[in-house]
DNA sequence: AACTTCAATGCAATCGATTGCAGAAATTTC
DNA sequence: GAAATTTCTGCAATCGATTGCATTGAAGTT
């Protein structure tokens, strides 16, 4: 009877399973069944128990239980930097949409020179069921190494494009946005069009690139190297990349930006040397974040439906973690992207 | 001896310290020792159990570990709206911190109509060892309701005040920044002067309207009713309280916005009828977000410090958690906001 | 040589929830 | 009314890491 001595509990402690079986006169297997399949049990036993359960105030010990299932309901999510408003919005769509599948979520932000630490730090230490990833500059044969340890860890990468088939994504469109960026500014007339560029470790950025440079020769038209700009997907880059053009001597009369935020930098810091846009110059962004609307021009823009990427990205990892959708059968959504036609851009002349 | 009989696995599981330990013919025990105390253990064993460690490509289980120390070594983040660029930066810097302190960052976003079922979702259940809540719109008593419990969960309120001085904070002075920001305003010769209030409920946006009553007060200047405006700190909410100055027939020559969204969303939306921001009307924002700096014109705004937030924040909860700081002396940090005089105020008239 | 001391390691209990198996109770069947 | 089912509940093992206590053996002391 050891209960009794433990009549008189000094400091009340997180009440366990035990604790409320007690309260109930139950086991705590029978507990335990009344939280997750409670018609398995008597409802007069049930509903013993679901007043002890109030009464105890108990909650249950998520690290015990995910010991015993192996798995956390939790899902981890890797993106180079949550503070990008770009990013930020997907992060939100995944929190919810997991939410509605019980699932926590987990953030990394990229952690000092070595991206890769962090992968063994969560991934396989059973933290998280699945990883999201939003960052395709990381090594992808470490992923791989991740897959041939017999552990085949869920993983869906999104948004920026792994190149490997076998890897699941959800992508969007970027080589053919891009194409459909730089035609909408062959229509207005433009023909001297310069392109500032993301990161080139990202898929993405790449991709983005060939489609601006395969719609120039479709049209015959030649790339100037110096209206090629190397940016890094934030404003200061934009303004960078403003002096860069400035420097060449000859501004293009058009300029197709890997993202809003650098066309945001860009027009700014023209805009400085009395170089209009769209007056003097045309700007096409890429994205369509918030601000695009609202901006002095309103951006012209490539909208990425950043919603739909996160909560299909977080769906589909979720059905691979549960067994719905096998893991053998590579997921590939690709997401249209849509021009948004504001004021940014005018025709040329 | 079972191992024998084990010895054709058909799928490799993740190893367990109990495989490292037979590789290494050492005891768990031992494992674990060198993991957690390598100089407890003799050098020629530490090698054998690296190596082993090695081999087997070993992670630590952290349900297990969590089940035992009874610690997630992961904090609970809070906000109304991760998509938000001012949260987002907040929770960079957050899981920056918390990364280099060995901690593992949950994130919440609200979820449907109920704010606070998500506390007991996960707070309770030993997913997370404190909550960082940057959202003060919560029920504070339910709060408390948690601490009282006896279960006295880590919990540092950041950014916005909780109305309750026994609760950790970190905060910046919304009520001297509003009040610097209407000063400047005032020194510009402004008498005429509207706001731009946050959703009532946050305790900053009250803050802020208080400094702006004040000091209007104690300059001898009347506040009109239909110069205030109740918005939601999104572009949107700014276009609405244009239009709402607008239809109150007349303008008044500065604007305090309770954010810089929705100053931006003010300015865009007043362009469009020709009220050009600074010639006709000044308007002083809040936060200093990326744009502002980039924005047509460049916003004049009170810069909050987010990064230091989000840093503190994380280091006082995690002192807390560990037993550094004492959690019955309440910790409480005020942060400057710093007035950054850009281009949308101008001297009146 | 016998005894103490101490470092290195192993044993086994523990954390809290889940679940296969089996016993007990209630219900149905003949 | 006894036997056969079916339903409900409890027992006890399990998941993997940690740690107090016990054991071993080597070094040091007299």
């Amino acid at each position: 009877m050891r209960g009794a001595l433990q009549v008189m509990m000094p400091a009340r402690k997180t009440p366990t399973i035990q604790d409320v079986a007690r309260h109930a006169s139950v086991s705590a297997a029978t507990v335990s069944r009344v939280l997750s399949s409670p018609e398995r049990v008597m409802e007069a036993t049930r509903e013993r128990v679901y007043a002890a359960v109030r009464d105890t105030g108990y909650t249950i010990n998520q690290a015990a239980r995910s010991l015993r299932l192996k798995s956390a309901r939790t899902i981890l999510l890797a993106a180079p930097n949550i503070g990008n408003p770009f990013y930020s919005t997907i992060v939100d769509a995944v929190i919810r949409e997991a939410a509605e599948r019980g699932y926590s979520v987990l953030v990394a932000s990229r952690i000092g020179d070595d991206p890769n630490r962090w992968l063994s730090d969560y991934l396989l230490s059973n933290r998280a069921d699945g990883l999201l990833l939003f960052d395709g500059s990381l090594d992808t044969n470490r992923l791989h190494g991740l897959r041939d340890d017999g552990v085949a860890l869920p993983l869906v990468a999104a948004y920026d494009e792994i190149p490997d088939a076998k890897v699941h994504s959800v992508i969007t469109d970027n080589r053919l946005a891009a194409k459909r960026a730089i035609k909408h500014l062959l229509e207005l007339g433009h023909t001297e069009i310069g392109h500032i560029i993301g990161p080139s470790r990202n898929q993405s950025t790449n991709e983005r690139f060939i489609g601006f440079a395969e719609a120039m020769q479709e049209a015959g038209l030649q790339v100037r190297e110096d209206w090629l700009f190397p940016g890094t997907y934030n404003m200061e880059s934009g303004t960078a990349a403003a002096e860069h053009l400035l420097a060449s001597g000859k501004l293009p009369t058009a300029v197709f930006s890997g993202n809003d935020e650098m066309a945001i930098g860009l027009i700014h810091r023209l805009r400085l040397e009395g170089i209009d846009c769209p007056r003097d110059i045309s700007v096409v962004g890429f994205d369509d974040i918030a601000v695009a609307r609202f901006f002095d021009p309103p951006l012209t823009t490539m909208r990425q439906p950043r919603e739909d990427i996160g909560r299909m990205a977080t769906r589909s990892l979720i059905d691979i973690i549960e067994g719905v959708a096998r893991d053998d059968e590579p997921i590939h959504i690709v997401l249209n992207s849509e021009l948004v036609i504001r004021e940014s851009t005018r025709r040329a002349g």
